[in-house]
DNA sequence: GACTAACTGGAATCGGATTTCCGATTCCGC
DNA sequence: GCGGAATCGGAAATCCGATTCCAGTTAGTC
């Protein structure tokens, strides 16, 4: 690949991300090549369908949410960890509305299957931890928390402040008798 | 107006309900159109825009949020109160997916100002009993509650269950001590 | 039962966004 | 520094759903 080209290709995905974190689902592909300095042309060329850029733009968005999951899981306390976690997606998602928007609507199928991997099985651990510990509400399951997250999402879309939105889904969440096993509060 | 014509207003709006109910935002006019047996010149002639038959959808919808607001209004406990109305809302949403995904898009503006400022009033009192028996968190304002709900039926759509979904909120909603003011609890 | 204003259906048009195409331009190995 | 394959840009084609238009039909009136 000619370096011209590979330094389109970079350019574009970062207009891309700026434009739908502006525009959310709405984002045209025009704007985004204008922000990239090319033509559509070359758009089209380093991703041969709208659905093929988001698709690039998830696995990258995937790739994050990973990193915060890591970071969430070096903290020992699974409650801890959980709340470090939900701040860190609703912050992110009150600043980029495609995060917010595009990011639920497509199947993971279209994306870098290892991230999309690797996030799973740290979300999983984040979730078995704080179960084990009897932090979290037993019938929330990994599948559950995503989608209460696609909701924060929308909330945040609504206009509700996200530290308040988070607040109330993390109070939700809670095991309503954290005392049961061996659990540390707070 | 003819007896057709009405008839035909009638039927459209009920075909579209349906339709969007299906397929949420994505719902076109011409299946509407034929679900309700008329031509979209007909379906047309009733509402000139589509922004015009989901602002008539919204209008049920809204009075019927209204009337479900004085059910649960009914109800002398004020928690009850907030419990039994985001159990009916989730429930409506649950099996209509253009409350989930077109309701909240559209500003209230192209609806009868009527039913929206109903629903507004009752709202407001559901939020306010709750906040003097100090069962509902503090920070929670009507609209705050409105982009929760909004959340919700996200939630929903993601594919979270609606009983759960609902649990979960109304968990985050309820005041962390309601204890301090002569709150009846439960 | 005949008249006509109103209403109907659906083919045609419109509009706006995505996607294709190709002459012009640019990198890069020699 | 040259040759030409790869890449570029953006005008034009395409797509697809919303909206318009009008010849034909009908409900309601006399």
């Amino acid at each position: 690949m000619r370096a011209d080209a590979r330094r389109n290709r970079e350019r574009i995905l970062k207009a891309a991300r700026q434009v739908f974190a502006e525009e959310g689902a709405a984002a045209q592909m025009e704007p985004i090549a204008r922000r990239a300095g090319v033509g559509v042309g070359t758009l089209y060329r380093n991703f041969p369908t709208r659905r093929a850029l988001i698709g690039a733009m998830r696995a990258e968005w995937t790739a994050e949410r990973a990193a915060n999951l890591e970071q969430a899981l070096a903290t020992a306390d699974p409650w801890v960890a959980i709340t470090e976690y939900v701040h860190r997606s609703a912050e992110a998602m009150s600043r980029d509305a495609g995060l917010r928007e595009v990011f639920p609507d497509l199947p993971a199928k279209e994306t870098t299957p290892e991230a999309e991997a690797e996030f799973r099985d740290r979300l999983s651990v984040l979730i078995r931890r704080a179960h084990d510990a009897g932090v979290l509400r037993p019938e929330v399951s990994a599948e559950t928390y995503n989608g209460m997250m696609v909701g924060l999402g929308a909330a945040i879309t609504a206009g509700t402040d996200w530290r308040l939105a988070a607040e109330i889904l993390l109070a939700g969440l809670r095991a309503t008798d954290p005392l049961s096993p061996a659990a540390r509060t707070r």
